[in-house]
DNA sequence: GCGAGGACATACTGCCGAGTATGTTCGCCT
DNA sequence: AGGCGAACATACTCGGCAGTATGTCCTCGC
């Protein structure tokens, strides 16, 4: 064929570019929307290469918020042990999280949207299950600040506040970055960091003692 | 028929119920995944019913859409002119705001859902005006809190902080409150009116002086 | 008491999109 | 050197959904 023209060597990550493109297309135009012909367009490719890599559109859309939610607690989520005060690791994983908001945006955005899916979608008895565990591994990464909200409250450098109620505010105002956040061009990963420095001065302001 | 059985007198609000349906279809399916038949379904009727009010699928959620801003400005926007410092009125906005994501769920969530038809989409000439407006009143709504931060800085009542991330972080916090709420059986107003209390001091202290 | 129109229901059409079945090309192993 | 399987492309099927065309009932004005 055309495709494979100066293709190098092996490709490990020929299918990587495949989920790449579905979490582009499934953001700009949601997961409905979203045919496997405009992911496939998107990669200047036919549904064969999709349907090869991915067993059907939910299997597809699943590996794509899997992969947000890896990347979440990759990044994030390790800052819930680490030094100093309860306080000081929120502000970490917040700042964390929020970068991840900016520069993995399209993956993170179907991570929001995927909760509706399971909350009214009557999904077939597999599709339920591995819902259930992408549900069970978002909820854990929440506990993560749940348990921190917790332990400010106990060593006295934060509030005591309801912890789920906590991390609900908290995650809504620093989730909401995924959708209002686009990048200037020319924008450097300095100038995101000021940002997102700026956005948890913010944020944090309510929580702290 | 067999509809209007015991149908008292005339009906005004026909039209509404299809509205509130539609609300509820969309909230719960998606925009794209909601067939009219859907609609219909919810109402206990046909698509005949549903195309006698609205005249296509688009115009209908735009009709969602702009029920929720107006919603939102009777209820919060009101508050931005009253008594008090910048402080203050930003409270009883943040309070009102929270408590309309509570107690109209189903067409709040449709609004921030129609931001991303309006980055994206690709609609045809008549949608993409009533979508501008649309929009337009919904950056109206949002300069009610830019405005309220700036006077809030001016009059010393809350920090000075860029209007528009503040108001992006506050808005983020509360809109979230209408993803993860949902009622408890016996919930009574004074309760959700507790609750919102509850969320705006955590959720404003971040900004106060 | 009758014609007109509002408020739907019923019965269609046409298209679009998920999934499948079947090539086709290349590299690799033996 | 030939067979095999990965990695796609091409060409279909088939169901579902937006929109329409048409019929039906009820009510209200006259």
């Amino acid at each position: 064929m055309q495709a494979t023209a100066a293709n190098d060597l092996v490709s490990p990550d020929r299918r990587e570019e495949v989920l790449a493109a579905a979490a582009e297309c499934f953001m700009r135009r949601g997961y409905e929307a979203t045919s496997m012909d405009d992911v496939a367009d998107a990669l200047g490719a036919t549904k064969g290469r999709v349907y090869h890599h991915f067993r059907s559109k939910p299997e597809l859309f699943f590996e794509v918020f899997r992969r947000a939610i890896f990347i979440l607690i990759r990044e994030a989520g390790v800052h819930e042990t680490g030094p100093g005060h309860a306080a000081d690791r929120l502000r970490r994983m917040a700042r964390a999280h929020i970068l991840c908001m900016m520069e993995t945006q399209a993956f993170q955005r179907n991570l929001t949207l995927g909760v509706d899916l399971y909350r009214f979608g009557e999904p077939t008895a597999e599709h339920k299950a591995t819902l259930e565990e992408l549900m069970d591994l978002r909820r854990g990464y929440e506990d993560a600040f749940r348990r921190i909200f917790a332990a400010g409250a106990a060593d006295g450098s934060m509030k005591a506040l309801d912890p789920s109620l906590a991390m609900r505010t908290l995650l809504g105002a620093i989730n909401w970055v995924a959708v209002w956040y686009s990048p200037r061009p020319g924008e450097t990963r300095t100038h995101r960091e000021k940002l997102a420095e700026e956005i948890v001065a913010q944020v944090l302001g309510g929580y702290l003692a």
